[in-house]
DNA sequence: ACCTGAACACCGTTCAAGT
DNA sequence: ACCTGAACACCGTTCAAGT
């Protein structure tokens, strides 16, 4: 597992060499388990060796959002009435938060404005379409990027603490239910009433269920 | 501004003392400020004394977030009816986010549950109020509550980087603006047409339109 | 019971030296 | 032009020693 000490690369490295190697690790380990350690011994290479394509962790963390948005978009069905596109959309956003949680934490760390640029833009153009006035345009689009912001955020936080505590999802969500059920319920009636729905709850059907209540609330208001 | 060497702190630390410093530190310098050098020597003590109170950094992050939100969440008003229960909660939320935007970072940072929890159980039960059906208050109560994280977690990521940057928000909206507007105009259509909005928008505004359009779905689908 | 502060492990980034 | 890998600065956490 370890290059022969004293071996040179026999292949120069390249920026998209590097992205994908690091979106493989952070598949793997997470977002903390994104180290240039790690990264240059997957690559065959030292540290030193990555900073000459990418100028520094912020960058190669965008890098691999903006790699992974910009193919996720790529792959959504054209064609379809904007409102049925804007359910794809959605659709394919959340599966990709899902199958790669650190995206969120990547969006939210700072300079991400490629691969939000992307995703505003893809669910602008859908708005548009829709017919909603101008001066609604910007505060639909946002309203959706927001709500899609905030789930892929929760998902990050949730696989992190999972990550760190060793849990599988349903481990996750029967401990969060019943620390839920152990609260005060005076004070936490509400999420006390809840609890118990949470580990059976299908997250997917949920996120849906958010985007078609944005939408439903968009086509209603047309004046 | 340094401790007089040989000297022990006079009142023994408290969790609370711990908190306020903390809060002070993020206020001041961001989350990147929060390290326990700068804490430690903000309250006169060593470093390692913050450990007998709290057990590491995210429980810290944690109990600051979660000050603040169970502050904010007391002071909204009361007695309205559910939906302008909402927005005035909403609207607490924002400004809560907007005067700690590290709050954004703070709640996704693995296990931040209590502050979570008292968000969505205060959410929840006006949604409840609200008269919606049963089995859709969770998924109505979770999508104003991502919304709100999503709302959050900008809000964060923008000011890490006006930060990083030494830049104020109106430079730095219009030098977004400007990056959008020499994107590629073929790919990047709505991003550009909006471009020249970005600067003049009204963030608080375009938030209470989100939460409106949520609202506003919810009660035109009573069914 | 609570604090001190040096020591440790780890990590991003730099850079002189190599090819 | 591109890579190497040791060195540096910084940071969270621990812990033996203090009071």
């Amino acid at each position: 597992m370890k290059k022969a000490s004293g071996t040179r690369r026999d292949t120069s490295l390249s920026r998209e060499q590097i992205v994908s190697a690091a979106i493989a690790l952070l598949d793997e380990a997470g977002i903390q388990g994104l180290t240039y350690q790690a990264l240059a011994k997957s690559l065959a290479t030292g540290a030193g060796a990555i900073y000459w394509h990418i100028a520094n962790k912020s960058e190669l963390l965008t890098a691999a959002c903006d790699h992974i948005v910009s193919h996720r978009l790529l792959s959504v069905s054209p064609d379809l009435p904007p409102k049925d596109m804007l359910r794809s959309l959605a659709l394919e956003l959340f599966d990709m938060i899902d199958a790669h949680p650190w995206i969120g934490s990547g969006l939210m760390q700072g300079a991400a404005d490629m691969p939000m640029a992307r995703i505003i833009d893809a669910l602008g153009r859908q708005v548009s379409q829709l017919g909603v006035p101008h001066a609604m345009e910007w505060s639909a689009t946002s309203a959706l990027f927001s709500y899609i912001l905030g789930v892929a955020g929760q998902n990050a936080a949730n696989a992190q603490h999972a990550r760190q505590h060793n849990l599988d999802r349903s481990t996750f969500l029967n401990d969060v239910a019943s620390a839920w059920e152990r609260l005060d319920p005076a004070a936490f009636a509400f999420v006390q009433r809840i609890a118990r729905q949470l580990p059976a709850h299908d997250d997917r059907a949920d996120f849906l269920a958010g985007v078609d209540l944005i939408l439903s609330g968009l086509t209603a208001t047309p004046a």
